[in-house]
DNA sequence: TTCTAAACGAGACGGTACGTCACGTCTTTCC
DNA sequence: GGAAAGACGTGACGTACCGTCTCGTTTAGAA
């Protein structure tokens, strides 16, 4: 836009042969972050990534043929940094500090508005959907899942109720991420102790 | 300048004074409702719309100035139809009967593709999010909280506990909208229990 | 998004690489050309030379940012067919033999309708003025003054006159053109004599 | 566009009766004077002066059909100010004075801008072609024909050439007003006497 | 006095064009 | 064969005007 090229530092970068360049891929997945990350899903275009990334477009087409794959390869490579697994032996303040890191993680890395980005595409077109569901999700929520599990191994919950309450709880933070209500940390422990079929209020 | 009227031998729809043409919302509406329907979220165009309703662009932006405040015309009036109340005197059973009348509601009436469109449109400009928090969210659950409400006064569950459950359901329901699994309407009892604060899964 | 690319079973133009593409080029031209002709100024849009010329929009754009550099684009490609440098040795027969071929030219080609454009073009932009002062009118009267300075050395007229006699030429064919009576061939030799400096009528 | 309605003083201009109301005609005129003086052919519409005028299209369209017939009552209205006919008794002297004056008059009210507009207007639309050239060009030239009427009586120059001078002199200033050039005021005088059939250039 | 006729403002209406942006595809040239 | 570069056709975006229309109001003159 008013964007100049980048001066570069004269060099170019070029073809290594008959295979991937990880410079180049690296350029890209750097540029979609950063865009994602300053303009939002609207706003997020190819041609932008491309040419902040220095790179052509046939080669982020190449290797990521959809907005989907480019959100989820965004969202995997700064998943890396990450959101560490507590070990509480207490489902609900498990669920608590996990949820709450993972919301701070959102909030402040790209990752968030590629989630975000991911999900919109979904709703337009079958190869983000069936990315996101298939691809996404199952590996996404394998941390909690585990945690449910353990949980139900202390007998804390029932083992027939572990994928209802995960339901609650992805579909809980996904509601929060898309109405851009991430700062509310404060409600998150209560609402896990709904989940865990608990009420930290007493019965009065 | 250069316009010939076209002969258009049919009827041509024209404005009725200085206010607002019934006929031409109408046909705004039913071509929206019926495009959305259709293509969904992508392939949703205002300019299609325009074209299928025989109207000018201007008049489509004129009373809709954004795609979300289409959606949520479209939604409003595809409410009207819409799905019963129950009152079975049990949080569950009401919870159960109100979310698959929803659901398939949702299925089956332009509105579900219309609201992915929404909160689509809502990752994108914050126009969109804000329609979607305040203008839409609240009218939309009043229903479920209504229920929970009363739930609370026949001390099924807290009335503290209110909000966190309606999150919790709100969530839950989107999260299947948004993955296009709005067809399991099975699970739908046993998630209800969980989110009303019991298992359905007897202690073993 | 969407977009299925359409069987198209004849044939499609598209990119030659990182460089203009002349088929697209000469498509581009020969519609406005064709377009400018049927329709004149009004009834001359960007839109429907894209159209015709099966071209997108932007193409257009990319090597003709105005309307005015269409026009000259014509006005110049056309211009090669064009008018004949007559050599009379007298002034009043060049410049008589020389108008009569140009309004020919103007009257048969799109050049005239183009030039007209561009002439109304220049009254509404400060681009089209440069473009029509600046780099039309120098290059398209160099024969014209090319033959004035032939007479001058002939010692025909002064030297000092030439300009004013150029401009005297330009404003009177403008003049007819714009006018629309430029099939009135008739008078010219008597103008071109005023021009001259003579007058064809005997003084009585 | 900016233009927030005006205070109005709270009156509000109406009807009065089945006759053309002055006060209204002359907010248009105004109006349009304003407008094609500020931003010229291209920023000039309908809609624009409506909104300046305080007055309906129709009011707008019932007296003026097209752009042409306002530019034309523009011109039109503003003439009356003037341009005074000189009488030197020599064709030179009265031609450069004539359109020194006119020149400027050309550059100092909006109807300089209006005649530019009408003339592009003529290149468009035949209406606009034939107002300019059948109710126009005849009144707004009698005063120079007039000029050179007289100079033939004198014996300055031949009657046969008047018609021929006469289509000269326009063109020659149409070409200035078009191209911009209204401002150089120092070589009127050696075409006027071009066009009066001598040169200001001793035969050296 | 009542009625009719026309002008007036307002602004909605169906359109067309504007100029820009993004899409995904295609070639060429260089490694 | 990977990669940068960038042109290509397509089509949506949101805005501006076009010229037409209907409305409700106002006034003057005719009945």
């Amino acid at each position: 836009m008013i964007n100049k090229p980048k001066p570069l530092a004269a060099k170019r970068r070029t073809s290594i042969g008959s295979r991937r360049n990880p410079e180049a891929e690296a350029a890209v997945l750097a540029a979609a972050k950063e865009l994602v990350g300053e303009k939002g899903y609207a706003g997020f275009s190819v041609d932008e990534v491309a040419r902040r990334a220095g790179a052509g477009k046939t080669t982020i087409y190449r290797w990521y043929p959809t907005k989907a794959d480019l959100f989820i390869a965004i969202y995997t490579e700064e998943r890396a940094v990450s959101v560490p697994l507590p070990n509480t032996k207490n489902l609900v303040d498990d669920l608590t500090q996990y949820t709450t890191s993972l919301w701070r993680f959102w909030r402040s890395h790209p990752a968030g508005a590629a989630l975000r980005g991911l999900i919109a595409e979904a709703q337009g077109t079958k190869e983000a959907l069936e990315a996101l569901r298939d691809r996404f999700l199952p590996e996404r929520t394998a941390d909690v899942k585990d945690m449910l599990t353990a949980a139900a191994a202390r007998g804390e919950i029932e083992v027939e109720d572990i994928d209802d309450k995960l339901s609650l709880w992805v579909g809980f933070s996904w509601f929060r991420l898309l109405t851009g209500e991430l700062h509310q940390e404060g409600g998150i422990k209560s609402v896990m102790a709904q989940i865990a079929g608990l009420s930290i209020h007493p019965t009065s």
